[in-house]
DNA sequence: TATTTTCGTGTAATCGATTACATAATTATT
DNA sequence: AATAATTATGTAATCGATTACACGAAAATA
């Protein structure tokens, strides 16, 4: 370790006070200019840097902040976290990156470690796993550190979140597979006490009535966003009586098992079938049959997270403040649902 | 904020020193067993969080280890970070996130940031710019914290790195051309001053080589890793007088781009030409026509070079330790490329 | 019983920077 | 020139935890 240079081997050099120096370098008015000039070349030429540790003890802002998400390596979950980044760097903030595997425990333990770390807020994405027990979050907010949720969000007191419009993405979907000329369309959903899978089953839901189509619960299937977990869905959904013409699923990777199944057995999409799916991963834009899929504007989805962190951060203590972000979602026809256009 | 709850309180509420509490917390067998168990109660009971600030100013650690990657949204650097921090998670360290947008001005903005945060650790993958320059990572190797470079790497004195072995990926990809019955096989590379596009170069020269067919300069093309840079070469190629029947693509994008190219103008592919990928990005395996690519195992890069850290974080500082990992890359054979298999 | 060990705790310095308060040095005012 | 006002700097506490050293009390030994 290079010996480390601190305000105090400055101030020793310099035959004054390392209270000087302090000031000196963050350019308190008071002190002299041409002391100034001194100990700033001085610190250049001493190769001083500031210790961040002292100072964050100091201060009791590490300037970090955490971000907790299922899992790092999602094309979703990865463009959010670049899109934090890119909007606190700038700002000094470092970023603290956390998985939780969908597990609440480790969920939990990654909020109290990021307390335990002084991180100056957290922004994160919920498991999929139900709890009733909100224990780690007021923790969170008992010491009063800026939390935020991000797309997959629950409501809790003093929680800001930053979501899309599941609801409507849901909606112009169906109604976009329903214009196509589809009138039996199944849905592929996720855990419902997550508020993004409930809103695009209603969404899904409200469309269909508003067309005239009668919802049936048997069409509605929960799967995992897993291309395995489609396939089986398509299996059961062909042995109905009537079988459905569309599928709007919540997942991407869901509605590809959906349309391998459908390819191997010879039903023609979009002619005989429609696929849409939901997030937009690179893939469904990049497969010779196109995926029809809602985009969630990750990045600015992070961005816009990152910004409702920095107004809170700063903000007197006793007003807790509690926004509410909701995105546009973005619906991108492509081949697996286009009839006409194609 | 909730007030915060120090050793000091503990201390006092029990009316003994800060000292004895500390020892009590930590275990220091000095300690009487009944003191030890009352502190520790107490501590619960008063809801008591060690200051992890407070500690790494004292011990010089801060238990974070910095990750800088020329971006975080792309599934390889994703999966590694997912690799490293799984690895280092249980063992206290925490995960900070840099991109450097392939930019040498903002990789040295990342490395001097890391340091200043007093990061116990840095791993990196390097930008795609060409500099002579290493002040930056001196810096680092001054400060004696460790350096581990991962896929994308260079040699400098004292910095260990995890890497692939690319040689062979290319080598490998190349022969399994040859075997498919190409004989005109292209290349796209990159950068090749980042050892990884020159080592997949030469591993394709030398299986060329190797099986008697003459290597032609013209069918090397320089390009970006995208799905456009590819069409383009593609274009390029096929103006020549002896088009090429195949394509070693060290980009799975770019491969993706020619295939796009490819199918536009009716070549058939697998039987008029071949096309082979490098990194085994999800795309590749979802799309119909999937993609023959080389896997280089980005979770276990990334734990490996999360151990190589670990290794050397806790040696005594006079060693200089200077490790180099090589992974084994393997072909994942699709349609793409496989005339008999398919 | 007197003396040496051992054990358990307290005292105070330390990590490096910031800052309220005190004081010295300078300049302005009468 | 004497006093007031201003400016620049020093002193020392603080953030919270760790730890070398010191010391009193209890236990072991002579």
């Amino acid at each position: 370790m290079s010996e480390k240079v601190t305000i105090y081997d400055i101030a020793e050099k310099l035959n004054i006070t390392a209270a000087t120096v302090s000031r000196a370098l963050n350019n308190n008015p008071k002190i002299k200019e041409s002391t100034r000039e001194l100990v700033i070349k001085t610190a250049a030429s001493m190769n001083y840097k500031q210790n961040k540790l002292a100072l964050a003890l100091k201060s009791g802002r590490s300037n970090n902040i955490g971000v907790i998400v299922p899992r790092i390596d999602s094309n979703f979950f990865a463009s959010v976290i670049r899109g934090i980044e890119e909007e606190l760097h700038p700002n000094g903030y470092q970023v603290i990156i956390c998985q939780t595997h969908e597990s609440k425990k480790r969920e939990n333990e990654n909020l109290y470690t990021l307390i335990d770390a002084q991180v100056d807020g957290i922004l994160m994405s919920l498991t999929d796993v139900t709890s009733e027990n909100d224990g780690a979050f007021q923790y969170v907010l008992q010491k009063n550190v800026p939390l935020v949720f991000f797309d997959r969000s629950k409501h809790i007191e003093g929680v800001s979140s930053v979501t899309i419009n599941d609801f409507r993405g849901g909606y112009l979907t169906t109604k976009h597979l329903i214009n196509e000329g589809c009138r039996h369309i199944a849905h592929f959903s996720g855990d419902q006490s997550l508020e993004i899978f409930k809103n695009r089953f209603l969404g899904y839901k409200q469309a269909l009535l508003d067309h005239g189509i009668d919802f049936k619960e048997e069409y509605v299937i929960y799967t995992k966003s897993a291309v395995e977990a489609g396939k089986e869905a398509v299996d059961k959904l062909l042995q109905l009586e009537t079988p459905p013409d569309a599928i709007f699923s919540a997942s991407d990777f869901a509605a590809l098992g959906a349309i391998q199944e459908l390819k191997e057995r010879n039903i023609s999409i979009p002619k005989e079938f429609c696929v849409a799916g939901f997030s937009n991963e690179p893939f469904t834009k990049f497969m010779e049959l196109s995926i029809t899929s809602v985009d969630q504007s990750p990045l600015e989805m992070g961005k816009m997270a990152a910004r409702v962190f920095l107004e809170q951060v700063d903000k007197t203590e006793t007003i807790k403040i509690e926004k509410k972000v909701v995105l546009a979602p973005e619906l991108h026809i492509r081949k697996s649902s286009s009839r006409s256009t194609f």
